[in-house]
DNA sequence: TCCCGAGAGTGAACGGCGTTAACGGTAAAC
DNA sequence: GTTTACCGTTAACGCCGTTCACTCTCGGGA
């Protein structure tokens, strides 16, 4: 199924890796994304760069899926020091490192988390259903799911339009593997990345006091508060305690790994 | 305590009142805001506004401390058909209201509050605590409190930072009339802020399924979340009964009021 | 092997942006 | 009535995204 690959072929794919790592190191200089620096940095025009991609906004989503792609690998790794049977640990693990690299990189995670999705545009809406990270939570979420048993919403508790979105689902997760009449958990998926996502998006913004953002007790208490509905209750102490570790760790080594 | 306000005053002033509004028209078009746009909607050049902004972010600024006021206005407006005597009723009002704001006009959303707030910057850092919504929302917090008593934690139970920062609050409410030994309040403003903000930005910027958008079941959801802690748990259906009145009445009669 | 054509890259240009500098006019202040 | 502080101008710089016309260079088919 390999796909025949030229020698042109080759070079298309490299130049395209060349364009998301240059775009990354302008980012990672706290310098703006740009056609002409990226070009630039490359040694080309920007014109050229039109060769690559349409436009400008799809040069940042071209960036932002593969930073997405990049910083999940990262969270993964990180979650990987639990063991595959221990999802709700790998989930904080992934949870706080999700947060941390949204205060670290917060231009970054703007792009990434933060880039409006406009009603009409077919095509980037559908770019919503590939978020590596999305992925990569919805399963973390699936498996505590089958450890845990944690109830979820049967498909007629569901508000009708609410029924029909998990069914045909557009949101970034694996669910070939879940019956139809178990849908109801996609609900659980959409509630919990939205109080995942509204709280780091507040804190990487910056719209809280300070103090409290570098205590990370706002990011702590929204996780204790899923703790319960995740049927994690007696993991409770356990699974704080791992937040615990990840905040100071993190507060201690800011900054250490690349 | 009126100040001299000589005519040369005056004349600035509306000067500043007419660049908030040229900006307010721009961004009602679906235009850009820009110094230059501005300025030749007000039939001047762009360096004239050096005069009266120092750069561009400080329009940005300007703007969006003007934008949150008259939007607050109007939500509080709405939520008047409540007495204020009912300071639940008004609150789960304003809310929505805020919500569909936000929906209806996402890139006013966007530079009032997913506006990054850096580090350094002490300026704006204060501009953080004038946050007209901010105080309306905390100040309806508070009128629940005195007619609910719901139960918020001591000092004691305060993590050491957060205890800092309740005590010396740097967020957008007023707290002269909250006993020091009492601020442990602020810790529920923070927190409900951060819910009610989180699933807000979420929708604003369409990150999550476009019928589940459509249906306001996400925020729904949040709300109905916070009942229970804000001790509203006897006016639960009263109150969940309120936002579907002002979810339906925002669907039936979108863009009704300018 | 030769040749053609597709594709990659260039330079020049357009209009827009934020921002700075040097310069006028005008109305308030003394 | 003179001075001066302030408001606004024009011109320019260096960015930006984007388009257009052009060249060059290989890769692939004859």
């Amino acid at each position: 199924m390999r796909a025949p690959v030229s020698r042109r072929e080759r070079q298309r794919e490299a130049t395209y890796d060349e364009i998301v790592a240059a775009s990354a190191a302008l980012l990672d200089e706290g310098e703006d994304l740009s056609l002409r620096a990226v070009a630039a940095r490359m040694g080309m025009t920007a014109p050229a760069l039109y060769r690559y991609v349409a436009n400008y906004q799809q040069l940042v989503d071209l960036v932002a899926f593969e930073l997405d792609r990049a910083a999940t690998a990262r969270w993964a790794e990180a979650a990987e020091r639990f063991d595959e049977s221990d999802p709700a640990a790998r989930l904080v693990v992934a949870c706080t490192r999700f947060r941390q690299w949204a205060l670290e990189r917060p231009r970054e995670f703007q792009l990434v988390f933060a880039n409006p999705v406009a009603e009409h545009e077919t095509e980037r809406r559908e770019l919503l259903t590939v978020s590596t990270s999305g992925c990569y939570f919805t399963d973390l979420l699936w498996a505590v799911q089958e450890r845990y048993r944690f109830p979820y919403p049967r498909l007629d508790d569901l508000d009708e339009t609410v029924r029909e979105a998990v069914l045909e689902p557009l949101i970034p997760a694996r669910t070939e593997h879940i019956a139809p009449e178990e849908r109801g958990i996609l609900w659980i998926y959409m509630r919990s990345w939205s109080a995942l996502y509204g709280v780091v998006t507040l804190e990487s913004t910056g719209h809280c006091d300070p103090r409290v953002l570098a205590s990370g007790q706002l990011f702590r208490a929204t996780i204790a508060d899923w703790i319960g509905p995740l049927g994690l209750e007696a993991e409770r102490s356990r699974l704080l305690a791992i937040v615990d570790d990840e905040l100071a760790a993190a507060r201690s080594g800011a900054g250490t790994a690349g």
